[in-house]
RNA sequence: GGUCGUAUAGCUCAGCUGGGAGAGCAUCUGCCUUACAAGCAGGGGGUCAUAGGUUCGAGCCCUAUUGCGACCACCA
């Protein structure tokens, strides 16, 4: 293997090899339980930003590890049409180009997109490999296949068919710069400096009588057909029912009441313009107003005053507030900032406007949606984001679907322009179903994206044709990994969908995570120019690093801070388990020996060995493994992902390197050719495991070091068996005495380091013990060659101690070190004195506990008597310390 | 305005059903010990946002307040 850890030498060809195994596809054994992962379909001209690397990452680490425990899995992967987006692109293409799309038509346009798709569809692809993610690109879908679109037709036809889906004239929000209608979902609210002005409304036939109403879009007015009060206000009561002239118009109009009209805003008067505004629409439905456009569609002044014909609104609103101002009816004109609708793709301001468009009812197929999450069906991870659901689902406005574009599934409708008749279905008719003529034409527009990644989790696996193996196989599938910014867009969606196509839940659990934020906590955004590009990190630390970052230390459904400090963190970690990895090569036995050696001693059908040939740091290390392999598998299961990766980093790191290898050199490098061969299948079966814990966190590294251990059985790491904790491999005994050297080492590291004993002079020990004085002799070489002692004396009794020794540690081992004039005795008194005021605390605190009734009466056993041998502890050690405190003062 | 989340070391965050405040990074001290200086050993640093309450006992539970964040609604 290479000297250093280098994640450019070989993350790519390790990619290759998994993916040219078959290691990503599903199991051809049938039998095996099913695992299934829809990811979240990227734009498919999009590229990988640091919100996919976490969506992927979180995905990928949750599919190697069902991997690995045996499942037959799926993870699905592909790219959705992005309608708007993509389409918007291409336009701008052209306009480049000087053309436009009307100039070519729909076909040569929508040939433009495809090749446009074609050209681009590959990249974030390319990008999600690097990444390590390990899905089925062989299934890979798009929104617009053959398949996907046959499932967008069957949905549309099968939802008119119930009455589900109708036409209908309503006020809708337009965007002008995209030229098409969007959905409720799509418009994002920004607050903008604008103006409020009041103008005056004479009232008819009353002179110098005036109702002010106050606007912030006065070149609406011209459209004005009443002038709302709230029924309530005092002020205005008596105007109610009266009618008052609209200006520059000159015409009648009448004052109305209505609920919606908040008294404390502005003068307490609206103006209605039921063309231009959403409760203004509402309202004019309410009191049967008349509804009169202003502007046409593409946002210039239509024809109400000559004057202002064919121009743009901001130049209209400039003369009309010029014009009121002239006559007089412009009272004030004041600063105010408010919230305007924006386009959530291209931020320009929507307009609302009537139109006729299509609509899902939603108010039905809401209700089994709500139920399956209300009974658990469908699980939200963290729970808190059920409640954004369900206060989305319960207060449901109809889902307006047809869009404006061209890229996307034309709506299957065909009207006959005969008779009018509306025909629906999947293909083009040959003849009106009414009529008989021959006569028709589909409906230009298309559908809304989201309506065909609705059917995502089975149009994929083959729906509509319900005879899919894949359908069979994976369906319900089993979670959804995503952000909680498309719970509305898409989770939500998915939910209703399937459970009217497939009379079944999509996916049993969905697992929300945050957004990945800059350092400072900003959103990453293109106009802040503080993204982070994951390509870059990819390049310069390698995929590993990268997945550690955006997994460390979060909790599912808060947001990710992107620290680059955490880089330098992983590929430490990934350099020092590199390093592990060559020490473990290095002092090695030959593979056979390893191998002939676990075949005697080791059972790998029940993971067990024989104990005979295991030393005490052996059993402490096999034990403290056994623990992490459940917790990690429990972390993984409950999706606490951050936290089973920082349990794994600290235990390689500080139990396993710090410790295990330490204690291991000891041997490896002196004892007997024996000892050295069980030492060496010890650490590899620690190291094969840790790695398999590791694996589906960081992949590439651990594929690769896997690759340098013993070989067992020619597979690859992708696809071992994940490890399983084992009760015979707890060893309790040998776990609490190893956590006892460990104090001793610590302890004599400190009197060293207290006493400025140069690291060089070595020191006796002399050691009481009864209990363990069997265990001790097992590891007093290990004493001695990590250096801290250069004599160990171990006995039963406390005999022939010299009067200057100190003691150290207590409690079943009583550790003592001649000083021999070594130190200086005023600096050790002075510790000493330390020592002791931190023991009489301890002692203190613990009385204090124990003589509390509550504390002894009310707390479980288990604590009072821990707290008992506390107390017990801390006095003996107390005793100790002023013994020594006595023999130097 | 409504809802939800969050507030813990200088920074990023853990802290399971209430039982003596944790990790990583940063900082300081001592070590170039043959896997690793991308390292080893050790130290300092916190009224757990504030105020009440429940409890023998609160970072954790309840109430209120404040700061930050998000979402929904929306001001003509």
């Amino acid at each position: 293997m290479e000297n250093k850890y280098n994640p450019k030498d070989f993350e790519e060809e390790i990619y290759k090899k998994w993916e040219e195994s078959g290691a990503f596809k599903p199991s051809e054994d049938t039998s095996k339980e099913a695992f299934c992962i829809m990811m979240p379909p990227p734009n498919v001209t999009g590229k990988l930003h640091m919100g996919h690397a976490l969506d992927d990452t979180i995905q990928d680490v949750l599919i190697r590890f069902k991997r690995m425990q045996g499942y037959n899995t799926l993870w699905l992967p592909g790219s959705d049409h992005s309608a708007i987006s993509t389409e918007m692109k291409v336009v701008e293409k052209l306009r480049n180009e000087g053309k436009t799309k009307q100039e070519i038509g729909r076909e040569a346009f929508l040939k433009e997109t495809w090749d446009w798709t074609h050209l681009y569809g590959g990249t974030i692809l390319k990008q999600q490999k690097r990444l390590g993610c390990s899905a089925d690109w062989d299934r890979r879908r798009f929104t617009m296949d053959e398949g996907l679109s046959d499932a967008v037709l069957e949905q549309f036809v099968n939802l008119y068919e119930k009455g589900l889906i109708y036409k209908g004239t309503r006020m809708i929000n337009y965007c002008p710069n995209c030229k098409t209608t969007i959905s409720d979902a799509e418009v994002e609210y920004k607050e903008e400096a604008g103006h409020l002005w009041h103008i005056k409304y004479p009232i008819k036939g009353e002179e110098n009588k005036y109702i002010i109403v106050a606007t912030t879009r006065p070149e609406t007015m011209l459209g004005d057909t009443a002038v709302a009060v709230h029924p309530e206000d005092e002020r205005y009561k008596d105007l109610v029912g009266k009618k008052c002239i609209l200006p520059i118009m000159n015409k009648e109009i009448p004052i109305i009441a209505d609920d919606f009209v908040d008294k404390e805003f502005g003068t307490g008067c609206v103006k209605i313009t039921p063309a231009h505004d959403m409760n203004d629409y509402q309202a004019g439905l309410r009191h049967n107003l008349e509804i009169i456009q202003v502007f046409d569609e593409n946002n210039k002044m239509g024809n109400l005053v000559p004057e202002y014909e064919g121009m743009d609104l901001l130049e209209a609103r400039k003369h009309i507030v010029e014009k009121l101002k002239e006559i007089g009816l412009l009272l004030k004109e004041e600063e105010h900032i408010h919230n305007v609708a924006k386009c959530e793709r291209c931020k320009n301001t929507i307009e609302p406007k009537i139109s006729e468009q299509w609509f899902v009812k939603m108010k039905e197929l809401a209700k089994p949606a709500i139920e399956a999450v209300e009974n658990g069906d469908v699980k939200f991870v963290p729970k808190r984001y059920e409640k954004i659901y369900f206060n989305w689902m319960r207060n449901i406005q109809d889902w307006c679907i047809s869009r404006q574009l061209w890229w996307g599934h034309q709506i299957p409708v065909y009207y006959c322009k005969d008779c009018n008749h509306v025909n629906v279905a999947k293909t083009k008719p040959e003849k009106c179903e009414k009529c008989n003529s021959t006569n028709l034409e589909q409906d230009p527009d298309t559908l809304d994206t989201w309506f065909s990644s609705a059917l995502w989790p089975f149009s994929t696996l083959g729906w509509p044709n319900k005879e899919s193996e894949d359908l069979k196989t994976f369906f319900p599938t089993n979670v959804l990994v995503t952000g909680f910014d498309i719970i509305f867009f898409w989770v939500a969606r998915m939910i209703f969908s399937s459970l009217e196509l497939m009379g079944e839940k999509p996916f049993s659990d969905v697992l929300i995570h945050g957004m990945v934020r800059d350092s400072q906590g900003r959103k990453m955004s293109k106009t802040l120019g503080n993204g982070i590009d994951p390509n870059e990190v990819i390049e310069q630390y390698g995929a590993d690093s990268l997945r550690f970052s955006v997994l460390s230390g979060t909790t599912m459904g808060n947001d990710v801070k992107y620290m680059p400090e955490k880089l330098e963190q992983a590929s430490n970690f990934c350099n020092k388990i590199w390093n592990a990895t060559k020490f473990i090569k290095m002092t090695s036995a030959s593979e056979e020996e390893i191998k002939n050696f676990a075949k005697q001693n080791y059972n790998e059908e029940t993971n067990t060995f024989n104990e005979k040939v295991l030393t005490i740091t052996d059993k402490w290390i096999i034990s403290e493994l056994n623990t992490v392999i459940a917790e990690v598998t429990r972390n993984i299961e409950e999706y606490d992902i951050g936290v089973a990766l920082d349990k794994l980093y600290n235990f390689i790191w500080s139990e396993f390197c710090d410790w295990y290898i330490e204690i291991a050199k000891t041997r490896v490098y002196t004892e007997s050719e024996e000892s050295k061969i069980q030492i060496s299948f010890v650490l590899d079966y620690i190291f094969r495991n840790l790695l398999k814990l590791l694996h589906p966190f960081m992949p590439f590294v651990t594929e690769k070091l896997y690759k340098e251990l013993v070989n067992y059985d020619n597979k690859d790491l992708i696809i071992s068996k994940w490890p399983e904790a084992n009760k015979e491999n707890t060893f309790s005994e040998e776990e609490k005495f190893i956590e006892k050297v460990k104090e001793i080492i610590t302890e004599i590291r400190n009197v060293r380091s207290n006493m400025n004993i140069h690291p060089s002079k070595k020191t006796k020990l002399i050691i009481v013990t009864k209990k363990y004085k069997a265990q001790l002799e097992e590891i007093e070489n290990i004493l001695l060659k990590l250096g801290f002692a250069d004599e160990v004396v171990i006995q039963e009794n406390k005999e022939n101690i010299p009067e200057d020794a100190i003691n150290i540690v207590t409690e079943g081992i009583e550790v003592y070190i001649p000083l021999e004039g070594l130190i200086d005795k005023q600096e050790e008194l002075k510790r000493l004195e330390a020592e002791k005021e931190k023991l009489e605390a301890e002692v203190e605190r613990a009385e204090k506990m124990l003589s509390n009734p509550g504390f002894v009466n009310k707390a479980p056993e288990a604590k009072v008597n821990e707290e008992k041998q506390k107390l017990e502890k801390y006095k003996d050690m107390l005793e100790k310390v002023e013994d020594n405190i006595k023999k130097y003062s």
